[in-house]
DNA sequence: TCATTAACACGGG
DNA sequence: CCCGTGTTAATGA
């Protein structure tokens, strides 16, 4: 326990707080595809990612799931961190979308923290500035670009956050993330191959290009 | 023009 | 046989 959160964020908090959240925080490891927090619960803790990645969606009222972005290695989650400020449910799902390990810190913390340590205050704000601009460039493709393009940003993506070039999903899976059809992916995956970006199996895609 | 929905055939496991 | 895939046709924005 120590060992680990000295580790990754030494550089990050100040001593005081290192030994704060040794104290207060769990680490907690969850499976791939482990629902972490379903949209209108109840935020109960903050996670900091320590290792893996995590899929956050927006659902909307018909239950449609729409991909916004990955957590990653030494990032927390921006819904999370927002507790303080008075919403207390959760407007995203997340979800893991490989075995992610985290220190799980209760969001009474949150405050407290914020004004008793600047590292903290730091980590907090720079952690809303990067999620904010994740999700501007997500809004990027969504807006700007046709749905080619935006397929490739997504598949980019996971092939980062998986560590491979090699990603495992049906294209109904990838239909329901990006809120389209599947015939649309399909034909869309069909001519990325022909363009020789991808190379497509039966639950598989290669990503060839960088 | 490009997306959606429905429908169908193919084939691997 | 079931599921994922590739494709087409009709319709719409």
């Amino acid at each position: 326990m120590r060992d680990i959160i000295t580790k990754h964020f030494k550089s990050v908090f100040e001593a005081e707080l290192l030994e704060e959240i040794i104290k207060i925080g769990e680490i907690k490891t969850y499976p791939k595809d482990t629902l972490l927090m379903d949209f209108g619960e109840y935020m109960r803790h903050m996670p900091l990612i320590i290792d893996g990645a995590i899929k956050i969606s927006r659902i909307d009222k018909n239950n449609d799931e729409l991909f916004l972005y990955f957590l990653k290695r030494g990032q927390s989650c921006a819904m999370t961190l927002s507790y303080f400020i008075g919403h207390h449910k959760s407007e995203i799902k997340a979800v893991s979308e490989t075995e992610t390990s985290m220190v799980l810190l209760p969001v009474d913390q949150i405050e407290i923290w914020i004004s008793k340590y600047k590292s903290w205050r730091k980590f907090v704000f720079e952690n809303y500035h990067e999620r904010f601009i994740e999700l501007l460039d997500t809004i990027d493709t969504i807006a700007f670009s046709n749905t080619s393009e935006r397929l490739l940003h997504y598949l980019s993506n996971k092939a980062k956050v998986n560590k491979s070039n090699t990603i495992k999903i049906t294209h109904q899976e990838i239909a329901f993330d990006l809120n389209t059809s599947r015939v649309v992916i399909s034909r869309l995956l069909k001519t990325l191959e022909q363009e020789g970006e991808i190379k497509l199996e039966r639950n598989k895609i290669y990503i060839l290009s960088k």
